[in-house]
DNA sequence: CTAGGGTTAG
């Protein structure tokens, strides 16, 4: 052991390190070991002279790598410019290390790269490979980011032609990398156009097809290229995932049951991506008890799968459950990411338990989740729901950027709490700040105009909507209207709303009527939006409901009778209303004449007592306070 | 070179 050399791990096995610390995104030991080769000069000059360049060669390139993987292209290009050898290993780590420049100045990054290695070669003799085109396809790919998806298109062309020139046009990987940047780029056609010209194609090539299609919203497209591709070659479980996309984007029970089939008789049924997406398309189809069935027979969970039945938990009505097993898998020590977090956050809204909100905000601070846009989203919307507009505002002002949504929650927070105009105030600081309406944004703000009774202002912003900002009304919108002229009292002009109205399916406007007459009292406009209702959709309870009401309002109880035997008749039963409230973490729930609550007895002993005493001279007397 | 998840109105 006289030189330090002798010390050192061999070139093998530093360059095998340092590739997986560039795997493992592990930078601390990366430079550590970067450090290593700066301190021993000798041993890793990049020289024609060196008795082992190419060992040295390698090690040089798997710190590139490593600082690529890393998200470092800075250091990336610091360690590439000083080596005076390279091969096409070092530029195509070099160009990888662009994606970490984010958005389009990735893509014209990798652009740049591309070009100087292909003047190089002329003199240098350092051919572009495969890698090459895949690498600067990918980063092109992943440079999209919602807004900047189209000015990438150029790119991708400028790229692909090359591919042409070089001769790689044939390669299948290449073939299959274009496919995916231009379906990335926000160009199906394209997508298309190089599928069909490839002579041969993989499971990849199909695969990127029925993935892409489905993202692009072409579910027909995907579903036909999904059935083709099984002549042709074996499906595998990116396959049916990427099938199982299209059934869950186009709310496809069918076939989604059908793909499931397939997926079970091909034994994927254990893969997570697959047992996922299945969990997806059942609980948007609505079908929860299938979706639990797969969400029991998981074996190991992890954060993206449960993420997927928190949200079918909530948008199906169980957010209790959600509730619990978020609780549950915090308390089992189980991963959890952001999106997590976001997903039952989501789930505040029907039911508001606030202790536990709470908690929940004190697990994003620990986790340092706070960075994150749809979690501090999340954390406006639970704590305006439940009822705590100061908490929502303080979290909105303190988050680190803000989008649409951010906005849209804030306003929509004010409107719930009857600050109308504060509503109309933050509208102009959403604009001033450079987000842009959308029409969740004009549902909150035709929400606000409700609580303040200005119908005047909601006319107003309801014409804007299309001739300011080009957003199409859709029927919530008017209903909203509706709402807000019969909260106004201006029953009749709701009345003309609708019948004046150019409205295909207007059973909505009616319903939102219905309920302002009940709201008033009036029940001559009352009836005649309920029959309008029920001639539009018969299984309309409330409509029923109404009727009933104002009959027995007027003592009509042989008319009262026969609504309730029509209603019947359609095999409908009146929902029953429940108040809740949340004691020690429990929600305890009651239903009007109802025993149910194990407690009703003490309940209604308490309650008798305090009647008594509030019959008395003192309301005071007697109570301990 | 291909596959899974999150926030807003009612």
């Amino acid at each position: 052991m006289r030189d330090a050399s002798s010390r050192l791990l061999n070139y093998a096995h530093l360059s095998g390190l340092v590739a997986s610390c560039g795997r493992g995104g592990d930078l601390r030991l990366g430079a550590a070991l970067h450090a290593t080769v700066v301190k021993h000069p000798a041993h890793f000059r990049l020289c024609g002279d060196h008795p082992h360049l190419r060992h040295v060669l390698v090690v040089w390139n798997a710190l590139v790598y490593m600082y690529a993987r890393c998200g470092r292209r800075d250091d990336a290009g610091k360690v590439f410019d000083e080596m005076r050898v390279r091969d096409a290993v070092s530029w195509n780590s070099l160009i990888a290390a662009s994606s970490s420049r984010g958005g389009p100045a990735a893509a014209s990054d990798a652009l740049a790269l591309l070009g100087r290695m292909l003047r190089e070669s002329d003199r240098r003799a350092v051919a572009c490979d495969r890698a090459t085109f895949t690498t600067v396809l990918s980063v092109c790919a992943r440079a999209w980011s919602g807004a900047g998806a189209t000015s990438l298109l150029p790119a991708c062309r400028v790229v692909h032609g090359l591919v042409v020139t070089c001769g790689f046009g044939a390669e299948v990987a290449i073939g299959n990398a274009l496919v995916t940047a231009y379906f990335e780029c926000g160009s199906p056609a394209s997508a298309e156009r190089v599928f069909h010209g490839m002579g041969e194609k993989n499971v990849v090539t199909w695969t990127a097809m029925i993935s892409g299609m489905a993202r692009a919203e072409l579910y027909k497209e995907s579903f036909m290229l999904f059935r083709e591709m099984r002549r042709m070659v074996d499906a595998n479980s990116a396959t049916y995932s990427s099938a199982l996309l299209a059934c869950a984007g186009s709310l496809a029970a069918r076939e989604g049951q059908q793909v499931h089939g397939l997926v079970v008789k091909a034994g994927f049924e254990a893969d997570l991506h697959v047992e996922s997406e299945l969990m997806d398309v059942y609980s948007k189809c609505g079908l929860m008890d299938d979706a639990l069935t797969v969400f029991r027979s998981c074996r190991e969970p992890d954060e993206v799968f449960l993420t997927v039945i928190l949200v079918g938990f909530s948008q199906n009505g169980m957010e209790e459950k959600a509730f619990e097993l978020f609780a549950e898998m915090v308390g089992a020590g189980i991963d959890i990411d952001d999106n997590t977090v976001s997903a039952v956050l989501g789930a505040f809204g029907a039911s508001a338990p606030f202790a536990l909100g709470k908690q929940i905000h004190a697990l994003i601070i620990k986790k340092c989740f706070g960075w994150n846009t749809y979690v501090c989203n999340g954390l406006v919307n639970m704590y305006s729901k439940c009822g705590e507009l100061r908490e929502s505002v303080q979290v909105f002002d303190e988050m680190p950027s803000k989008n649409s949504v951010s906005w849209n929650s804030i306003i929509a927070a004010f409107a719930r709490h009857g600050h109308g105009l504060e509503v109309f105030r933050l509208f102009e600081s959403m604009k001033a700040d450079g987000a842009k309406p959308t029409d969740v944004t004009f549902l909150a703000l035709l929400h606000g105009c409700s609580h303040v009774g200005s119908a005047k202002k909601g006319l107003e912003i309801l014409n804007s909507m299309s001739s300011q900002y080009g957003i199409l009304p859709r029927m919530e919108h008017y209903a909203c209207v509706v709402d807000m002229l019969g909260r106004a009292g201006l029953l009749d002009d709701a009345k003309s709303f609708i019948e004046d109205g150019p409205f295909v399916d207007s059973a909505l406007l009616w319903q939102a009527l219905m309920g302002a007459c009940s709201f008033h009292g009036n029940s001559e406009v009352g009836k005649h939006a309920a029959e309008k209702l029920l001639l539009l959709d018969p299984n309309c309870t409330a409509a029923y409901v109404l009727l009933s009401n104002i009959y027995s309002s007027e003592g009509r109880w042989d008319d009262k009778a026969k609504v309730m035997k029509r209603m019947r008749k359609m095999g409908l039963k009146k929902d029953t209303g429940k108040s809740w409230i949340e004691l020690e973490k429990e929600v305890h729930s009651f239903v009007i004449r109802s025993t149910s609550h194990p407690e009703s007895a003490a309940v209604d002993d308490v309650l008798h007592h305090l009647s008594t005493v509030a019959s008395d001279q003192d309301p005071m007397e007697g109570t301990a306070l």
